[in-house]
RNA sequence: GCGGUUGUAGCUCAGCUGGUUAGAGUACCGGCCUGUCACGCCGGGGGUCGCGGGUUCGAGCCCCGUCAACCGCGCCA
């Protein structure tokens, strides 16, 4: 083999097996050793060179003089060759030990060399921690997966995927696959199609999810289902969203509430938090609140909070409504607007205040107001400081609560022997709007938002489907820049009750706003009321930010189910022909069940503590859902489009 | 489809208000160096400043168009 100590008959052998790069420290010193990896870098002193030798496991410095009898050739080699070489193992005198590295206290002379791969100049860099950009690593990804960052976090993918199936199978799960090539379902996002050569004109297609065979498997009579399972949709990416395909933890099962679902899934997600988090917090299953999709709306402007960050948000529209505010005034005798305060503890300053105006403007609104608190009667020249002083004391009393809620470890800035915030009677509020509103008004406010001297409160009015995207940015920027969020936990929330309808917003026509499947709340009765009214058991899990579970209880009742579509504008017979296969199983002893997915991609992302995705995917697609190392997708050959008989049409 | 940012040496970047021959680090090539571990020192090659047009005595820089990458919006049950 290419890896092994080396016997005196001259054989590698393999009673020990392949010795790894981060192993030879445990070989007997002058044993011969046969390694095999790539050249890290090369330190040439003329008359002596070190070679640090890598692999996936680690590296170890290989040491070549003019008594070598490769010499000339060890001369010549340059970073990322693949070599093989067979060498003496030495200990290191103990003032050339690196401790920095686990092989450090040996050495391997080399006493033959081979070349196993010789290397071009490199596109890219594998040592070191150089940036490069996305274009050139992915059209490189061989080499950048080279790097030590990118092994590691392809080996914790490895693992998290390890360990959620024997946490699964631990309790009772089991894994089936089903059918890649399937049909085209029309709900949710675009499809990938694939030509049937068989059937002329008719297509398969890529499954967004295996939604209708994880049911059917329920029906089937399998309780306990699950698969990480690829899933493929034709929209466009971001950078918490790979393109075109994803894994996810897809899981079912019959006879189970709602809570009975969570119950499940939670320990699971927890438990590879705990195992793979690096020691940062994870909050306690028991602990994650169940946020109504409309409560978490208005405190958090998202359905998928990040609740590290405690700023809640609320609505102060009584306080605005007939003010000497006119924007907000006239605002709010329009129907469906409200204003909406964003709380900032310690944000009190007019620069951290315009700074944030200026981020609501860059985000497409026309800005953000804002009120700070400030101590009053002081002379100017005191006051900075006095401000400052009692900024830090806020700000300490913050940090303090904070602390309190996390594993300890949250650290904020040191303000230490810093005075308790003395009373509240000799603050005044500064700020564009509370000139407008007045004292009596503005102190409402402060009062509401339960704020003092040092704090901030930033406003926004208007429908809030049109600022809470904005407002939700904010509430997260002003968190971090405030150092409010706690940056070493995993806070996990349940976001329940969604409306299972919304509106167009043009067309004011009713449509599902999650997925067709899930129960609604209330069952058939709940459906001859107001569609808009109707809530689902359908559920996100948001963890730090992101969405990292989405699932539902299944709506297993035919007639039910029928009506539901029927409200979203398709009448029966359509929804039989569209979901066919589903629809006529629920006539044969449906169980009523439910289940959840969970993103791989993104649970590998966080515990990478990375915010791109495709740091935690082998082979990513680029933005435009281009694979440029493979060259994907391609214009197809004419022949090919012969046999499944299809004609591109030319672009415009 | 739309918006923002970016595009200069193999790679990462600097380049002022428009002004001489476009620079640095690294990689590459050559030389020196027997204890480095981001080795060091000396020298060298390497550029369609994304592309096209315009303004100007003069454009890497200004204007228009265009292409590409990333980030975001739309979209994503």
């Amino acid at each position: 083999g290419l890896r092994g100590v080396i016997r005196p008959n001259g054989a590698a052998n393999s009673a020990f097996g392949p010795i790894h790069m981060c192993e030879p420290t445990k070989i007997n010193v002058g044993e011969i050793v046969r390694l095999s990896g790539w050249v890290h870098r090369i330190r040439d002193h003329g008359g002596v060179l070190f070679i640090d030798l890598r692999d996936h496991y680690g590296v170890t410095q290989v040491l070549c003089d003019p008594d070598s009898p490769v010499f000339g050739e060890v001369e010549k080699l340059r970073s990322e060759w693949c070599i093989r070489i067979d060498g003496n193992v030495k200990a290191r005198d103990e003032s050339l030990v690196n401790s920095k590295i686990p092989t450090g206290e040996i050495e391997v002379f080399i006493r033959d060399m081979e070349v196993l791969g010789g290397s071009e100049e490199l596109p890219l860099i594998v040592f070191g921690d150089q940036e490069y950009p996305e274009e050139t690593r992915l059209r490189y990804r061989y080499l950048d997966l080279r790097r030590e960052v990118m092994q590691e976090n392809m080996k914790l993918r490895s693992d998290v995927v390890a360990s959620i199936r024997k946490r699964m199978w631990d309790i009772d799960f089991r894994e089936y696959q089903t059918p890649i090539i399937t049909a085209s379902s029309p709900e949710g996002a675009r499809d990938f199609l694939v030509p049937s050569r068989l059937h002329p004109g008719k297509f398969y297609a890529l499954p967004q999810a295996p939604q209708q065979f994880k049911q059917l498997i329920m029906v089937s009579g399998f309780d306990k289902y699950f698969q990480i399972a690829p899933c493929f949709r034709d929209e466009d990416p971001r950078a918490d969203r790979s393109p075109t395909d994803f894994y996810q933890l897809d899981m079912e099962m019959s006879f189970v509430e709602q809570q009975d679902v969570f119950d499940t899934v939670a320990p699971v997600i927890a438990g590879v938090f705990e195992e793979f988090g690096g020691g940062k917090a994870v909050d306690a299953p028991e602990t994650w609140p169940q946020i109504p999709f409309a409560e978490a709306m208005l405190k958090y402007g998202s359905d998928k909070p990040d609740l590290r960050n405690p700023i809640e948000m609320q609505d102060v529209s009584e306080h605005f409504r007939g003010s000497g505010f006119a924007i907000f005034a006239k605002l709010l005798e329009q129907d469906g607007t409200e204003i909406r305060a964003i709380p900032a503890p310690t944000g009190g300053s007019r620069k951290f205040c315009d700074r944030m105006n200026a981020f609501a403007q860059k985000e497409g609104l026309p800005g953000m107001g804002y009120i700070f608190w400030r101590r009053k009667e002081l002379p100017a020249d005191a006051k900075n400081n006095t401000e400052h002083h009692l900024w830090k004391a806020r700000k300490q009393e913050l940090f303090n609560e904070l602390a309190s809620k996390g594993d300890g470890s949250f650290q904020g800035v040191s303000v230490e022997g810093m005075p308790a915030q003395d009373d509240n009677s000799h603050m005044e509020a500064a700020g564009p709007l509370a000139k407008n509103i007045g004292p009596e008004r503005t102190e409402a406010i402060r009062e509401q938002l339960g704020l003092g001297v040092g704090d901030a409160a930033f406003f926004l009015g208007g429908k809030p489907q049109a600022f809470e995207r904005v407002a939700a940015k904010a509430r997260d920027v002003i968190g971090e820049e405030l150092n409010l969020t706690d940056q070493n936990r995993f806070a996990f929330a349940w976001i329940v009750d969604f409306p299972m309808y919304e509106a167009d917003e043009e067309t004011g026509a009713v449509d599902f706003s999650h997925n067709p499947f899930s129960m609604p709340q209330g069952g058939l009765e709940a459906l001859s009321g107001d569609p808009l009214s109707v809530r689902g058991y359908q559920y996100d899990l948001a963890c730090n930010g992101y969405e990292l579970v989405s699932g539902a209880i299944r709506n297993h009742k035919l007639e039910i189910m029928i009506k539901a579509f029927e409200l979203a504008g398709y009448d029966e017979a359509e929804v039989r022909k569209r979901f066919g296969g589903m629809v006529n199983a629920f006539q044969y002893g449906a169980p009523p069940h439910g289940g959840c997915a969970a993103g791989i991609d993104r649970i590998v992302m966080l515990l990478a503590g990375t915010s791109n995705i495709r740091e935690v995917i082998m082979f990513p697609m680029n933005q435009r859902a281009e694979d440029l190392m493979m060259n994907a997708p391609s214009d197809p050959t004419s022949d090919q489009l012969m046999e499944l008989g299809l004609r591109v049409l030319p672009q415009e």
